[in-house]
RNA sequence: GGCGGCGUGGCCAAGUGGUAAGGCAAAGGUCUGCAAAACCUUGAUCACCGGUUCAAAUCCGGUCGCCGCCUCCA
């Protein structure tokens, strides 16, 4: 099956083929980093890991680059006013996304380049540019002359007469054009400075990302990624400077752009003063809660992530927690070594897990369809829910490994979005070699507490069936409040850590 | 003013020509000492009007409503 995509240079959907077989050279917009990072921006890097998931899935290898913008005029206020260095400042929030991406489990790009180390190659550019008589030079800043590109305006789809006529701000008088842009800006005492053909100064802020995708994926790379805030102007002015700059087109294959986060039907943004802080939503709600609220959506279309909505859906992940914790206990000892002869039935719904991956695939491979994807999932979960419901009444020999394949199944669709995603490196490696318990969830337990559980439940067992609810009621929700769970199941007892509640 | 998007059951959300996925919520039922989970059952003619078609939520035209971009922003 092939992918489409959208692609925001022709509006349209597009058969995905990278400019070199097998291989996918992408490049996301990454932070500027004078804050901590909110949702709708959050909402971003976890569309374009479910992207780069999904491509790798597909077979492809992906190189991905996301910059870090260190050096911009929020920075510099930001360092004003807490008396620090504009550098300090970029290094917290840049350790800071690290730690927000990881808690989302969001994947680390290949290659992180910053801004600042990237001042040799702005240079370059801005300089041929200049030559080229793509921009000019005022009093010792540089500007990007629109007007000297004939696409301008190609990807958000105006022309330069229609900017002009739209226009809303103030125009500086040293311009040629309204919409020409900063290359280079000349800077004033104690900001950051570089030396530079035309004197100390910074670059502006689009060049920073023309320089560094071409230094890492050169032109004509596969998938540029971003908000649609970056659309006009950011994109746009990449475009025309990279464009320009090397004589080819086009810079990019395909443009994706994600929509906004919106709370409570407003769009979250900085000027209305709604932003949601990505690490205080992760004091409230699993990452793997907030990732399925993106994933129910499609990533161009626009999403809130108010309370309810995340409430939602983080009943919605427990509903796929609670499949994956009665298989883990129903499968309990591992699958014999031959295997016994299926049901009718059983073959059917092993069948039907091969079916339920290409659905899967099919939705995928359709832009991106995480919504239609995750209905593909839960599909899925109500099949293996009803299957071991029937086991309740029948068990048959070969059920633990019909299962097995289905919670395999499950599990790897939901890895491919990102979802229960195995711990960073390490961490699994020690608990390989333990014995699989029933109900126990990777990396939440060591073996003696285990071992505890397993003697408390088997006392509570005892008491039950002394019909002494009050001591079995007495365990269950004391060991509730330490973070177990135990569920009462015809066939006994099965239990898991879930974490305490709060 | 220019450009673009959206309006699907109580809420969220897929579906873009053949009589509507999925999630959450609700009601009834099964199971059960209780609880939890799960399973079964129940509900939408897709903003409105007109048109094209054997057939439209899905295409075309119009109306109403909502939103985004055009300025730093994912």
């Amino acid at each position: 099956m092939s992918l489409v995509l959208h692609n925001t240079m022709t509006r349209r959907k597009e058969e995905f083929r990278p400019r070199e077989e097998g291989r996918v050279l992408m490049y996301v917009c990454g932070p500027t980093v004078y804050n901590y990072i909110h949702v709708g921006n959050g909402r971003a890097y976890l569309v374009f890991d479910v992207i780069r998931r999904y491509l790798r899935y597909k077979g492809y290898e992906v190189f991905y680059v996301q910059n870090f913008t260190d050096v911009d005029d929020k920075i510099i206020n930001r360092a004003r006013e807490e008396g620090k260095t504009p550098q300090e400042i970029a290094r917290f929030y840049e350790r800071a996304f690290r730690e927000d991406m990881r808690a989302l489990n969001v994947l680390p790009p290949d290659v992180s380049p910053r801004a600042t180390e990237t001042i040799p190659q702005m240079l370059e550019m801005i300089k041929a540019l200049v030559e080229k008589g793509h921009a000019y030079v005022v009093d010792g800043d540089v500007y990007f002359s629109v007007e000297s590109f004939e696409g301008y305006g190609k990807l958000s789809g105006r022309s330069l007469e229609e900017m002009r006529a739209g226009e809303r701000v103030e125009v500086d008088e040293r311009k040629r054009h309204p919409m020409d842009f900063a290359l280079w800006k000349s800077s004033k005492p104690g900001e950051p400075a570089w030396e530079s053909p035309w004197g100390m100064g910074r670059p502006g802020w689009h060049i920073e990302c023309s320089a560094m995708s071409l230094q890492h994926l050169g032109m004509g790379f596969d998938i540029h990624g971003g908000g649609q805030d970056l659309i006009f102007p950011h994109h746009e002015n990449e475009i025309a400077q990279s464009e320009a700059y090397s004589g080819e087109s086009p810079f990019v294959r395909y443009w994706v752009h994600n929509g906004f986060v919106n709370i409570r039907e407003e769009k979250m943004s900085k000027s209305l003063g709604n932003i949601i802080l990505v690490r205080d939503i992760l004091k409230q709600y699993p990452a793997d809660a907030v990732r399925l609220l993106a994933l129910q959506t499609h990533y161009r279309s626009p999403i809130d992530f108010g309370p309810e909505a995340l409430e939602e859906a983080k009943r919605a992940l427990e509903r796929l927690e609670n499949c994956l914790f009665a298989l883990d206990s129903f499968i309990a000892k591992p699958p014999p070594r031959v295997a016994p002869a299926r049901t009718q039935r059983e073959v059917e719904l092993s069948d039907s897990f091969f079916d339920f991956e290409r659905r899967f695939e099919e939705a995928m491979d359709d832009d991106f369809n995480t919504a239609r994807a995750m209905g593909v999932i839960f599909e899925l979960v109500k099949e293996l829910n009803t299957y071991l419901d029937e086991q309740q009444h029948f068990q048959t020999p070969a059920s633990p490994m019909v299962a097995s394949h289905g919670r395999d199944t499950l599990i790897k669709l939901c890895r491919v979005l990102g979802l229960f995603a195995p711990p960073p490196e390490g961490e699994e490696v020690e608990r390989a070699a333990e014995e699989p318990v029933a109900g126990a969830e990777d990396g939440d337990a060591f073996p003696a507490a285990e071992g505890l559980v397993e003697l408390l439940l088997e006392v509570r067992a005892m008491a039950r069936e002394r019909k002494q609810f009050e001591t079995a009621d007495f365990i269950r929700s004391r060991l509730r409040e330490m973070g177990i769970r135990v569920d009462d199941l015809r066939e006994g007892q099965r239990w898991k850590f879930v974490g305490r509640e709060e």
